[in-house]
DNA sequence: AGCACGCCGACT
DNA sequence: GTCGGCGTGCTC
């Protein structure tokens, strides 16, 4: 498709012809501030341009722009337009505007500078994240930016927070060959939930949310334009409970004219919420918005986003950053999974960036989950969010019956029993439950490295280095130590000399066969990462599911099995039994509740197999913001995190430690290091407050501009690491 | 990463 | 006196 007005834009101003006298820049606002791509830390601060008359139109703020920087041609943002520059900076001009979508709003860029501060990264880093790459054939499909134009009709002058992208006293060829609205289908409308109708949006029709304590204020304040900030763990036993829940507190949102954004950990859940979005308010009527759709629609999706035409949006990590118009809500699901951590510097996790974004955008936050994150329990402690609580009667109503089974685990003779490691009571609860639904079986991931034991006498096995503990490589299939990675040939209990070691690591698969042989005649599925498995129908059988990867049964499970409480505790870290204790709230809220409701069976039973332990006592009891709060008070105590916030500084020895030496804090900052990492490198952590957090970061990214700026190595930079300690 | 500017040494 | 080596630092 030939495209007239492409050349133009692509072209811009050509640096090598000057013309007779000064070239022409726009009349008005004149510069243009750009946030350039560049890796180097000490470039990381906004640069500016002149606008050639010809691009004064196009050069609006959040598009994409090409300038010439040091004399190469960088890619960058234009963030703002303004009447001067900088004082005795000789401006260059714009290069040109890639594509008139005004693809970074100001509160996103608000919110990434905020991202960049707090996890000491570059705005860059983070923008790369936030805006998905262009497919410049994405733009001319259909709906053009046009499009917004004629729905939108900007004034002459469009001020800087305006979103409107192009402006009028421009002659737009799109205007001509565009249609307004949609033909093909992908824009049946714009979403105002005026469109919605009453029936969905009554604060009085938020039945879910009333049933937590609260939940009824939060769904009014919401619908009143308010902004309230809160905590919620999701009632178990309700298979599709937990959309239906957020989704209410969205469409209030919506009630009071303003946007609602929703984010899930994985494609997973993504497919359970969109599920019911088809359903309840039709697939036209929200966007999603999810790296694994892949770049071309993922693309288009946020183009409807930024173009407007929507008022909720629900994705993975990324949506975060989804420029929904006029923010009211934004709500994150089950943030304490590590799926919601950006795997690329600087590493953010989507609940912080939803924090910062409704302080930034005065939005209302929900944090939902099935289980507590310790960060969520923070936000409650600090009277920053109000908790949603489900009454012990709520509870009792739709909680299943949960049996811990730790002291006959070890006394069991069975063989067939001993070898699918499962305790009598849970063989016991599955043949029973089996007459009368599915039953789950959580098993843990392969790749989580149980810790080892002699088969004789049971003394757990240590490397002979340094005495970490020993586990089994799923790769080799030898044993090699968790801390130094020295594999252990050979290995002699140090106890009584024996040379073999418990059998462990048992993957799913191995289960299955296991299981089959305990339940004969019973069906037996695996459900993993590697097999992923969405549904699965109301009849007799038993899943074997790895964590995060449980299907939902229609009507609940009959039994839930958590099988691996042992080897899953075994692993070394601070965040052990926290993330344990979410494991098994996400399976257990998949099983039927003892009690059953209309309509639904009852009965439902929850075995957890393993020694006591407090997360064993806080299943019984289904209270994760229990055991979050009572963990939280003891990392207080402790001083570690998340009661404080972490630094983690990494790189060639020399550079680390006069890095941290420059750092210069006093004792209010605790510093530990250097440990010996890798080849020459050395490792610093810091320990601060939160009240402390934005001087600390400011600090390490000021300082890593001038090392950087000194041609010193670039150091790793992570800010509130996960899996460290 | 490139490009300017600068200080010093070599050559017309 | 002018040209050009590349070393340090800035890039709107």
């Amino acid at each position: 498709m030939s495209d007239p007005l492409q050349p133009s834009l692509l072209a811009g101003f050509d640096l090598g012809s000057t013309l007779p006298g000064t070239p022409k820049t726009a009349e008005q606002l004149p510069v243009a501030r750009v946030v350039i791509d560049s890796a180097l830390p000490h470039l990381d601060r906004p640069f500016d341009y002149l606008v050639p008359a010809e691009l004064d139109a196009f050069a609006q703020p959040g598009v994409r722009v090409k300038v010439r920087f040091g004399g190469q041609e960088l890619a960058g943002f234009l963030s703002e337009r303004l009447e001067h520059g900088e004082p005795g900076v000789k401006l260059q001009p714009l290069g040109a505007v890639v594509s008139p979508e005004v693809v970074l709003s100001a509160p996103v860029l608000a919110t990434a500078r905020a991202v960049a501060e707090r996890y000491a990264g570059t705005l860059w880093d983070v923008l790369r994240s936030a805006v998905p790459p262009r497919m410049a054939r994405v733009e001319k499909e259909t709906g053009t930016a046009a499009e917004a134009t004629e729905t939108n009709p900007p004034e002459t002058n469009p001020p800087a927070a305006d979103p409107g992208p192009v402006d009028p006293r421009v002659p737009n060829r799109h205007a001509d060959d565009a249609p307004v609205g949609d033909q093909h289908g992908l824009h049946p409308h714009s979403v105002d939930s005026r469109d919605l109708g009453p029936s969905h949006v009554d604060p009085l029709h938020s039945p879910l949310l009333a049933e937590y304590d609260g939940g009824a204020h939060f769904a009014a304040e919401l619908a009143a334009g308010n902004s309230p900030r809160a905590v919620l763990s999701a009632v178990p036993n309700r298979p599709g409970h937990w959309p239906a829940l957020l989704l209410e507190a969205a469409l209030a949102a919506n009630e009071s004219g303003r946007g609602a954004l929703i984010v899930v950990p994985d494609a997973r859940d993504l497919a359970r919420l969109c599920t019911l979005l088809d359903e309840r308010i039709g697939a036209g009527n929200y966007v999603r918005l999810s790296a694994e759709d892949g770049q071309t629609p993922r693309y288009r999706n946020f183009l409807r986003v930024a173009r407007g035409n929507t008022n909720l949006v629900v994705g993975t990590r990324n949506a975060a950053f989804a420029p929904v118009k006029d923010l009211g809500l934004a709500i994150i699901w089950d943030d304490a999974d590590t799926s919601h951590a950006e795997p690329r510097a600087p590493y953010h996790h989507a609940r912080e960036v939803l924090l910062l974004r409704s302080e930034i955008e005065n939005a209302a936050l929900l944090v939902a989950a099935p289980g507590r994150s310790a960060e969520a329990q923070r936000l409650i402690r600090s009277n920053w969010a109000l908790e949603l609580r489900a009454s012990r009667a709520l509870l009792r109503a739709h909680a299943p019956r949960v049996i811990a089974a730790s002291d006959e685990f070890e006394q069991n003779r069975d063989p067939l029993l001993h070898a699918a490691r499962l305790p009598a009571a849970a063989w016991r609860e599955a043949k029973r439950a089996l007459e009368r639904g599915p039953v789950l079986v959580q098993v843990a991931r392969t790749g989580f490295m149980p810790a080892l034991r002699c088969e004789r006498c049971r003394t757990s096995a240590r490397c002979t280095k340094c005495t970490g503990p020993l586990a089994l490589d799923d790769a080799r299939g030898a044993p090699s130590c968790g801390w130094c990675g020295l594999v252990a040939a050979g290995w002699s209990c140090a106890e009584c000399g024996f040379m073999r070691l418990r059998a462990a690591s048992i993957g799913a698969d191995r289960t299955v066969e296991e299981l089959g042989r305990a339940f004969p005649n019973v069906n037996v599925v695996a459900a993993t990462g590697a097999k992923p498995l969405h549904h699965v129908p109301d009849a007799p059988a038993l899943i074997v599911a790895t964590p995060g990867a449980e299907p939902v049964a229609e009507h609940g499970y009959a039994a839930v099995l958590l099988l691996d409480g042992d080897r899953m505790m075994s692993r070394e870290g601070l965040r052990t039994g926290e993330e344990v204790l979410n494991r098994w709230m996400g399976a257990a809220q998949l099983a039927r509740g003892h009690e059953g409701a209309p309509g639904m069976p009852g009965g439902g039973t929850v075995v957890v197999a393993g020694e006591p332990s407090e997360p064993m006592r806080a299943l019984v009891r289904f209270d994760a913001g229990a055991y979050a709060d009572a963990e939280l008070g003891e990392r207080r105590v402790l001083g570690l995190p998340p009661a404080v916030r972490t630094a983690l500084v990494r790189g060639p020895a020399a550079t680390a430690d006069k890095f941290v030496a420059a750092l210069g804090f006093g004792d209010d900052v605790r510093l530990h290091g250097p440990v010996l990492e890798g080849e020459g490198e050395h490792r610093w952590l810091l320990f601060y407050s939160y009240a402390q957090g934005p001087a600390v970061t400011r600090k390490l990214r000021t300082l890593r501009a001038s090392f950087s700026a000194a041609k010193e190595p670039i150091l790793a930079i992570r800010v509130d690491p996960d899996g460290i300690l």
